[in-house]
DNA sequence: AGTTTCATTTTGAGAACTCAAAATATAGGG
DNA sequence: CCCTATATTTTGAGTTCTCAAAATGAAACT
């Protein structure tokens, strides 16, 4: 009974949502999942109850899913397949980051253990994908990070960009040109909550300003 | 509409049913293609129907399918992604020529345009995969060839393996331990039709016995 | 021509996944 | 406490793909 993609695939959204919850065991409203797996709202129940009966998930109907352990292994899985995946597409194949998650996105579900760990080493282990991402270990397991973004982090210190929390490619390409990619250094100039924006002094010693919703999906750590 | 991996399946088999029929406009039995897809007969039948309506394949009830000139056309593209992922994952990943079937199979049906024409960068246009199956250009254009085999060639005489007609991982195994996978030379000594068998002389001077089916499988090319 | 054999098609059904729209539950505001 | 807005579930239905087994067609054999 491997799961198919329709299951990894509500299994990595659930995984997702309950990191960004920060919360271990918090319920994942119904709603959200459909949303995030793009679905109609019934669908989503139907096929939860099915997780449900496979144990893969805990539902509680009206408040929402959590993964079980099985579930959360699984998700781990293929997630660990989709971001060794985009760092493969980038460091071996010379694609772009800013591209290669449409084509993890169907690989994910489809390449060996075989290829993956093939892969994995061809890479070296790495420990995070092109947009930093951590990758789950073969045993499932994710070196736990606390980060700030631009919208939190100190003014006038250097920081580097460690990670991006947004898959869509015109963002992605956005930060390419502002010279915003992980691995860049910046410094955040000033913040102006009325404006609702962010002034960065980027690395070629250009001044741009972002949105702060923008802001806050740069993620980065004080160097 | 683009065609599911099972359209695809359907497709690439009518496709490597008409070329081993050796005739462009022959209509492939029912039953050939239920076997080569694995289903049963009746399913066969009722998908045949719908690519019919598609116009993918010409469908003659009782006498069999032939594929149309768009489904040739779309079956010939699966066939280039098989056997540049399976290329790649030997030249590039370095996987063994006898177990990259398997993962080809998959992942053919996923690969975008993209990333197929990378891999056909990087590993510079070749013509043929591992085991000497031709590659599809873009256009769905293939260099037409006629071989020998290790049945038809003539005696006492140097000839290289260039193609193997079969995708079985332990006969693909078994051609590696005793030389005689594509790109490696040898001799045909004797064949002895009573025995149903046929000696050879290979690389290492060694000389083996094979079945005449084994043989059969054993395409090649005189030196 | 009649009968057996084999391939093929038809039928009836089920699994997995999906949606739109109706029904219902929950939570907040008055 | 009622009423309303919103989230969730249920219902009924459709798509794609599959099978087993019954029915039928074609071919082959006597
Ligand atoms: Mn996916
Ligand atoms: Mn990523
Ligand atoms: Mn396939
Ligand atoms: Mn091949």
């Amino acid at each position: 009974m491997l799961p198919s993609s329709t299951v990894e695939n509500y299994l990595k959204a659930l995984y997702q949502a309950q990191v960004a919850l920060e919360d271990e065991k918090a319920l994942v409203p119904m709603g959200q999942l459909a949303n995030a797996v793009g679905v109609a709202p019934g669908t989503a129940t139907t096929m939860v109850k099915a997780l449900a009966e496979s144990g893969l998930v805990e539902y509680e109907p009206y408040l929402g899913v959590r993964l079980s352990t099985a579930g959360a292994k699984l998700a781990a899985m293929v997630l660990r397949r989709h971001r060794l995946i985009e760092q493969f597409l980038v460091e071996i194949m010379g694609m772009s980051w800013t591209e290669v998650h449409e084509d993890a996105e169907q690989l994910e579900h489809v390449v060996s253990d075989r290829l993956i760990e093939r892969m994995d080493a061809m890479l070296g282990h790495p420990s995070v994908d092109p947009h930093g991402d951590p990758i789950p270990t073969a045993d499932g397991d994710i070196a736990p990070h606390r980060y700030h973004s631009l919208l939190t982090c100190p003014l006038h210190t250097e920081v580097t960009v460690t990670r991006v929390a947004d898959q869509d490619a015109s963002f992605l390409r956005f930060l390419e040109a502002q010279r915003l990619k992980p691995g860049q250094s910046l410094e955040v100039e000033a913040r102006d909550s009325a404006a609702d924006s962010v002034q960065l002094l980027t690395e070629g010693q250009r001044s741009i300003t972002i949105g702060t919703k923008a802001a806050s999906k740069v993620l980065i750590e004080v160097a």
